[in-house]
RNA sequence: GGGCUCAUGGCCUAGUAUGGAUAAGGCACCGUCCUUCUAAGUCGGUGAUCGUGGGUCCAAAUCCCACUGAGCCCGCCA
């Protein structure tokens, strides 16, 4: 939970002893006045309601309050506001301030079958789940992530099989499994030997046969280091890891079983359950277990320690996580409140990505060509800067941008990844808000330590003001709805406002030096604090 | 064939959840501002009947219906 002083909140439950409004008539306006209330569904006359209200509310906060057609717009001081941002900081070092909230929060992201290098598609995966883990934690939960690793479905196993069938004695690398699988996918559509072979492997597997296991595991795990190694680049580092096999291993599949067998119908010997008219597979022919009865069991295991699941999923999940939910909200004892939040496929101009055609952009190599294009453009902007100091900006920009890209898009909507969007650093992207950082850095490292909070301040310095004190409003919001991109767009409008007031308002040496060096260090705070939920590294200089 | 999702200037994105004041940014293009705190910046300009057609409403980019186009799903894959 959020704490700090909420005049939004303060001015509807006042208005609402004087007409019955909804919270949602009030809103954070951008054009005209501070907040303002649509009065169109009220019967009394504008200027009626007007009169009415303007004489209850005499708050200290308020400014003015304004009449205009069916708004009345709401004019706040800016001394309050950012009295409010000001007393938060110094007392307990951020803005907004929280309260713990005892729920448990498991954010599970990536969960990408460890069959190859993740690619910038799966990153979108990686890179909304890592921010909303980082936003919910900042709100006040008790949260951490984790990564559901497969190692027991058909793909790893085919991963495994490949590396025996063409590289047998080779070492266990990324790429000679990668070449395997591509191989072995290539030649299973012409050889349906291959298949008998996989479900041979996976049956012995399911019955628990020691060597099989560690080799698979083995086999996956080199993949998967390869992978946590390329999610740190961009500052992603997953919780917890737990293995798809523990649950077979280790019953929890089988008692899914036992406590769904009222539901459950054959097919031969193959065991489903029906919803509507669709049958949903828990477990095959020969008996081994599929998917959806490993992630039920998964579920059920995420529940014994969490209140709140939130699983970030590509949009060929949505059906399958429909039947999921159904399942363990009807057929089974089951407490947590599930948030599946999906995203759309993010396709290369050429078309669509492919891990078994190799056609993939990986995101090691989005990361070196990023690096490399912000080196090029370090050495012309900045001659003077030395080999180790072009290197920290030069990875930092380009884990930046990385993840700026991707996470400024709201989930739902498809993406096409395009070189020229991921290697521009002007306008609307990562190092135009890191610049924006650095210049309140030079400017404070060259001025002394001021704390004034003035009664007077001029139209640029009202809208930073503004747009630092309604950071709460935009991460409550990106809270209740699983939205990063809220934060990524509210960090721009930051921006945005402090530039203005960088390029009108003179700060070392002014008469006015005082209380705009401390709008500049809570500006810092604020930039600090809401860049870190979408993983934007600032410097000190770039 | 059935289901889900998306469609906003030449290109990319916000706004749609909660209908409401001139549809907001960025890229590209044209022009402005470095003897002042980082020009990866600033300011201005060109450019959108918000996919199409209906409907509801005092009011629709936003809600409803139909259609068109794109993506995804409809496996004893995951």
């Amino acid at each position: 939970m959020l704490l700090f002083d909420d005049y939004k909140k303060i001015l509807y439950e006042k208005i609402n002893k004087i007409y019955k409004i909804d919270e949602n008539d009030i809103e954070i306006s951008n054009s005209h006045g501070d907040f303002t209330l649509k009065i169109f569904k009220l019967r009394d006359k504008p200027d009626i309601i007007y009169k009415n209200i303007k004489d209850k509310l005499n708050d200290k906060f308020i400014d003015k309050i304004e009449l205009d057609g069916n708004y009345i717009n709401f004019f706040i001081k800016p001394s309050s506001m950012i009295k409010t941002v000001n007393d938060s900081v110094n007392t307990f070092g951020k803005y907004p301030n929280t309260f713990q909230d005892t729920s448990r929060v498991l954010i599970e992201h990536t969960s990408s079958n460890p069959t190859g290098p993740i690619h910038v598609g799966r990153i979108r995966n990686s890179i909304i789940g890592d921010s909303v883990f980082r936003i919910i934690d900042r709100y006040g939960y008790r949260s951490c992530t984790q990564y559901f690793v497969n190692d027991s479905g058909k793909q790893v196993i085919a991963l495994y099989l490949g590396h025996i069938m063409y590289h047998k004695d080779e070492e266990l690398t990324v790429e000679n499994l990668l070449d395997g699988y591509q191989k072995i996918y290539n030649e299973r559509e012409k050889n349906s030997g291959i298949n008998k072979e996989i479900e041979a492997l996976a049956e012995k597997y399911e019955r628990g046969d020691k060597e099989l296991i560690n080799n698979i595991q083995n086999t996956a795990s080199v993949v998967l280091e390869s992978i946590k190694k390329s999610l740190k680049k961009l500052d992603i580092v997953i919780s917890t890891y737990v293995w798809e096999s523990n649950f077979i291993l280790y019953g929890d599949v089988y008692n899914v079983l036992n406590e769904l067998s009222d539901y459950l119908q054959s097919e031969g010997t193959a065991k489903y359950i029906e919803i509507g008219d669709k049958k949903i597979f828990l477990t095959r022919d020969n008996g081994t277990s599929l998917y959806p009865a490993r992630d039920i069991a998964y579920h059920l295991f995420k529940a014994e320690n969490f209140d709140w699941l939130i699983d970030v999923l590509g949009e060929d999940h949505k059906d399958h996580a429909k039947d999921l939910d159904y399942i363990l909200n009807n057929y089974l004892d089951f407490n947590a409140r599930v948030s599946y939040l999906f995203y759309g496929f993010v396709s290369l101009e050429s078309g669509k990505m492919s891990t078994r055609k190799g056609r993939i952009v990986t995101l090691d190599d989005l990361y070196d060509k990023t690096v490399e294009e912000s080196i090029k453009i370090i050495k012309e902007k900045r001659p003077e800067y030395d080999g180790k100091k072009i290197e920290e900006i030069s990875n930092g920009i380009a884990s930046s941008s990385i993840r700026y890209n991707i996470v400024k898009v709201n989930a739902n909507k498809p993406l096409t990844f395009k070189w020229s969007e991921a290697l521009n650093f002007e306008g609307d992207s990562a190092p135009y808000i890191m610049y924006s950082y650095a210049r309140s850095c030079s400017i404070l490292s060259k001025s002394g330590d001021y704390n004034e909070i003035s009664n007077d301040y001029n139209e640029h310095e009202k809208k930073l003001i503004k747009a630092m004190y309604t950071y709460p409003y935009y991460l409550k919001n990106s809270v209740d709805y699983l939205r990063p991109d809220i934060i990524a767009n509210y960090l721009l409008n930051l921006v945005k406002r402090f530039n203005e007031f960088y390029l009108n308002c003179t700060i070392i040496g002014d008469p006015e030096m005082k209380k705009r060096i401390t709008l500049l260090k809570l500006y810092k705070k604020i930039m600090e604090d809401a860049s870190n939920l979408i993983g934007i590294k600032l410097l000190n200089s770039i």
